[in-house]
DNA sequence: GCAAAAGTGTTAATGATACACCCATGT
DNA sequence: ACATGGGTGTATCATTAACACTTTTGC
């Protein structure tokens, strides 16, 4: 009873905003079991790592920046997560701004890519669980903590961070309540640009002032 | 890497309310390392078993029940957790309910006890900290689920229930507004009954009528 | 009848919702 | 000049916050 050894790893769930999406990172398995399938990153934990440094590592595999930081989320440890062995996976998630992502040069898109949340490929073992729990997760960090300044540092537009928050939420909010609300509670400022070419006219650029953060969305 | 293993336990934070008071489990251990000290009872995980099995039959060594919804919570994996080895410890909390609750007549006060959260002995290990983020989850629970009828399933005065809420986040609740709040939303029922033997006048008894849950508090 | 704690209503302020027109750009 | 999408203000409604006196019991 004690020295039962067990397997853990860490699952890695990147999470990006793009143009108003939700996108994760799923790498392709190129063996069996679930060859042909995506996959969530994963990596064993060594004896001598906490999960956060393992999952920071496993993570430059992907990334050019390693200044992602991660939130732990659930640990899931069903005897059937993976076919032969039990394996335990403690999820974790990470969120990657639109100006520090860069994947990895070396990766082709055979090998890692980017998927919008709402339209996924096959997954393999309960990843497709995963990534659901982490999808709860992000709804209440944004809601709750700054989860939101993460996605979204700087240079964002109002439309963008708001269809943003309605796929998140699966809600609609009205564009002048939305700014208002922003606005009179000072948590956003204009950076003086505007966007370029799009279509029509073009949309102010903020930016987050503190880390207070939107109480209730949705 | 492929066939690292690491150690697993479990660690249980059985939480009870008790006269508005927020009180935790603790075991006092009897043996080197953090002789003296009390802790929070840890299982290590088979590889047979799920972390929410084993964390099962561990409480069932302390509560003559074992029908508490266990909620799994942060997994601990610093190096130093444990004086010799790396023990990676998955937290997880269960709620225990006024009238559940029944300590295994076998145990002595000196072997397990509630402890107020408030004014908790030396713990061991890195127990504290982990009795802290518990809190927090408490917390979050309370306001976005239905964790408060899991404290309170029946038979809760307003005032007990007020001081509970008020301990817990650390604020003050007005009376009057507390309770038309819960009365308009329809969330709780007398139950017709009247608490006994306090001083002053005796408090009606309400319980809980449907699982929608106090949105925002604090 | 006195102390102790529970129960009750009204008003003011604040935040949330609903809604329609004008503005800046590219073609 | 027209199509596209972004920016703006006001009125109403709902929710929250503040606040003091009366009622029921035990002693």
């Amino acid at each position: 009873m004690k020295n039962q050894s067990n397997q853990i790893e860490t699952v890695l769930n990147l999470f990006m905003a793009h143009d108003g999406r939700l996108e994760v990172l799923l790498i392709h398995k190129e063996e069996e079991p679930y060859k042909g399938y995506w996959m969530l990153p994963t990596s064993s934990v060594l004896t001598s790592q906490t999960l956060e440094e393992n999952a920071t590592l496993l993570l430059k595999n992907f990334l050019s920046s390693d200044q992602v930081p991660l939130h732990q989320n659930h640990t899931f440890s069903a005897l059937d997560r993976y076919p032969d062995e039990r394996v335990i996976g403690v999820s974790l998630v990470g969120i990657v701004d639109t100006i520090t992502w860069q994947l990895n040069e070396a990766l082709s898109d055979q090998e890692a890519k980017w998927f919008e949340v709402a339209n996924l490929p096959k997954l393999a073992y309960d990843h497709s669980e995963i990534i659901e729990k982490s999808l709860e997760m992000l709804q209440m960090g944004v809601k709750t903590q700054a989860l939101l300044t993460q996605f979204y540092p700087a240079d964002f537009t109002l439309p963008e961070l708001q269809h943003f928050l309605e796929m998140l939420f699966d809600c609609e909010i009205d564009r002048r309540n939305f700014r208002k609300r922003l606005l009179n509670e000072e948590l956003i400022e204009e950076t003086g640009d505007k966007e370029k070419g799009q279509m029509g006219r073009p949309a102010k650029l903020y930016r987050f002032k503190e880390n207070k953060m939107l109480q209730e969305i949705g």
